[in-house]
DNA sequence: GTGAAAGCGCTAACAG
DNA sequence: CTGTTAGCGCTTTCAC
C-alpha cells in the first residue's frame, strides 16, 4: 500500500505537500499535477485510519437500529444514505436485534472509531449515552427519545393511534381491539394510548383485555390475532401498533377466512410488500424515509458546528384508507 | 478521553502492561487489577483508530449489499452478522444501491478504513476487486459470482428457475411466462435460463416475448406484468425472478381480479411480509440466512489464516407449494 | 507556497 | 513478567 511518503518521492515534493493536494489546500498548480500522476501510478489511496488517528474524527456516521429486517427501518436507512452521502459521509449500519447489549458494543464502536457522529433508534428506554457524549460526540435519537438532552425525530405515535381506531370506527366496525408492542418502548405504548384515546379509558375493549403488548415481529402479531379471536365477544377489528404486527395479524385472519373487510384492520406503518387487496385494509403511513432524512440533516447541522438547543421534531403521518401495498 | 499513557500512570505501570491487560497477554495478578481499576475510574474505552492503525487491520468486517430495502438482503446480513459477532467481530452494513460508483467508495472505505474482511454482493459484474486483493484483504462474494478468483456462496439459480416453471406445468397452467431482473445480473440470466429449459428454447413461450428482463424492484415487477397481460395469446401464469418481482406482479393480478390461482403465480425467493392466502403461489425459497452464516463462516476462516484454493458453494433451495407467507 | 518535524494512541519488538 | 522505544500513515503548526 502506497503511502504519501511514496508519492512525495515520487513526485519530488514533501509529504506536507501530498497531503495538501489531498485536502484542498492551495498547492501551486504544476506540483498538484506532479502528484496526482504519482498518485495514480502507485495506486494510491489516502489512509482512513491515519487521517481519523490525527483528526481525531472520521467521515462516517453509525446508524444503529433495532431490526435490520424490518423495512420500516431500512427505509429509514435509506433516508438517512440519501442526505449523509451527498454531504460526503459514509454511513455503515449496525443492527442492534433490540438488545441493549449489542446496541452498547456498536455505541462504543462508533466511539472508539472515532466516527463523525451517531443516530440510534434506541433499542431499549435505558440506553447510555453519557460515555459519547461526555466525548462531545454529536448523536440524534429517531422513532424513540432518550433520557439525554439531544436531538430528536419521532412520529406523532399517538395521534397515529388515534387516526386508526378512529378510521375503523368510522367504517362501521363496533368492536376495535388493538394490538402493540412491548409496553416499554414509547412508540407501542403511544400508538396504544392514541387507541383507548378515541375509545375512551373505562370502555368495554379497554375493560375487557382487547389490548395486546406483544412483540414488534409477526409473529407476535400472529399471537396476539389468535388470543383476540378467542375472546368473548370476539372483536370485529384491530389497530395494529406496527407494520409486522399488522402483517401477523391479517396473516391469522386470512387463514380463518375473515380477510379483510370481513375483519377490520388498520395498520400504523406502511406494508411495503404486501399484496392484499386494495382498500381493504387501512393503513397510517410514517414516513420512515422522511425521519431518516430529516435526522440525517440534523446531524449534519451539528457537524457543522450548529450549537442551538437540542430540538425534537415529530413528523406528520398520513391517513390511507385505500391501497396497502401503494409505493411509499 | 483517556488514554493508555493516563491509565498507566494512575496504575504505576507503563504503558506496555496496559496494552497487555486489554490484549490478554499475560501479566501479574496484582498489576492487573490495578490496571483495571484505573481503567474503569477514568472510563477507558481502547481507541481503535490508533488500534488498527498499528496492527493494520481492525476487528469490523464490512458487508456491501445491493438493496438495502430487500428483505432477502437484510435477512442475508441477519446471517453474516450472527457469525461474526460470536466471532468477535462487527459487521457494518453498506448499501450500494446497486451502483457501481457507490459500491467503489464502499470497498475503498473497507480498504483504507483497515477492514478484516469484506463480503460483498456485487452490484454489477464489472466489480473490480483487484485493489483489496493486492492488499492481500479477504473478500467473499455473496449470491453472485466475480470475475477474481475468490470465495463465493450461490444460490441454485438455474435450478430455482426450473423448479418454479416445473412447478406450474405441474399444476396445469398452459402459457408460462417468465419477468427476471436485469439481463447483467447473473441471478436474473440464470434463473430465466431455468425457465426457458423447461420450455424449451423453441417454445413458443420463448419465441413470443414472454420472457422479461425487468428491474429488480416492485414496479419492476408492475410494469412487467402489466406487459404480460397485454399480449395475445396472454400467458396464464408467470414466474417472478425474485421476490420484489413477486410482489409486483401480484399486486396488478390481483387490482385485475386474477388474484392466484386465477392466474399462476411462482415466486423465486420468500416473501416475507406477505398477507396472501396460503398455498396460492408457489415459492421456491431461497436460504438467504444461510448464505450470509455460509459467507462469514468462509471468510472467518481465511482470517484465521486458512489458505487453501477458492472455494464457491451453490446452495440448495426449496421448494414450497403451500403458504407463501410461512415463516423462513 | 512549501518543507521539517511533532505527534494522534496504540502495539510489538527488544532488552532486561 | 515488565519497561523502553520505535513507528503505523497522516495532518498541521511553525518556520522559511
Amino acid at each position: 500500500m502506497a503511502t504519501i511518503y511514496e508519492v512525495a518521492k515520487l513526485a519530488g515534493v514533501s509529504p506536507a505537500t501530498v497531503s495538501r493536494v489531498f485536502n484542498g489546500t492551495k498547492v501551486s498548480e504544476d506540483r498538484e499535477r506532479a502528484v496526482r500522476k504519482a498518485a495514480k501510478s502507485l495506486q494510491y489511496t489516502p489512509n482512513r485510519t491515519a487521517r481519523s488517528l490525527r483528526r481525531q474524527h472520521s467521515e462516517v456516521i453509525a446508524l444503529i437500529i433495532p431490526d435490520i429486517e424490518n423495512p420500516y427501518f431500512t427505509q429509514m436507512a435509506r433516508g438517512v444514505e440519501d442526505v449523509a452521502q451527498k454531504a460526503g459521509y459514509s454511513v455503515v449500519l449496525c443492527n442492534s436485534d433490540s438488545s441493549q447489549e449489542k446496541e452498547a458494543r456498536y455505541l462504543d464502536i462508533a466511539m472508539s472509531e472515532n466516527m463523525a457522529g451517531v443516530i440510534v433508534a434506541p433499542a431499549t428506554d435505558k440506553i447510555d449515552l453519557s460515555p459519547l457524549l461526555n466525548r462531545n460526540m454529536h448523536v440524534v435519537a429517531v422513532d424513540r427519545s432518550t433520557l439525554s438532552d439531544i436531538d430528536c425525530v419521532m412520529m406523532a405515535n399517538r395521534h397515529a393511534g388515534r387516526a386508526a381506531t378512529q378510521a375503523l370506527l368510522d367504517a362501521g366496525y363496533q368492536r376495535v381491539a388493538c394490538i402493540t408492542g412491548p409496553a416499554s418502548i414509547e412508540t407501542a405504548s403511544e400508538r396504544a394510548e392514541g387507541w383507548k384515546d378515541v375509545l375512551g379509558a373505562d370502555s368495554a375493549q379497554v375493560r375487557d383485555g382487547h389490548l395486546i403488548y406483544s412483540s414488534y415481529r409477526v409473529v407476535g402479531g400472529r399471537e396476539a390475532m389468535q388470543q383476540l379471536l378467542a375472546l368473548d365477544p370476539a372483536p370485529d377489528a384491530v389497530v395494529a401498533g406496527n407494520n409486522l404486527l399488522g402483517v401477523g395479524a391479517i396473516q391469522v385472519l386470512t387463514e380463518r377466512g375473515l380477510t379483510p373487510p370481513a375483519f377490520g384492520v388498520a395498520v400504523v406503518g406502511s406494508l411495503p410488500f404486501t399484496t392484499l387487496t386494495p382498500a381493504a385494509v387501512t393503513v397510517v403511513r410514517l414516513p420512515a424515509g422522511h425521519m431518516g432524512t430529516t435526522a440525517a440533516q440534523m446531524l449534519l447541522e451539528r457537524l457543522r458546528g450548529d450549537s442551538q438547543p437540542a430540538r425534537t421534531v415529530v413528523l406528520r403521518n398520513e391517513l390511507v384508507l385505500a391501497d396497502a401495498a401503494a409505493v411509499d
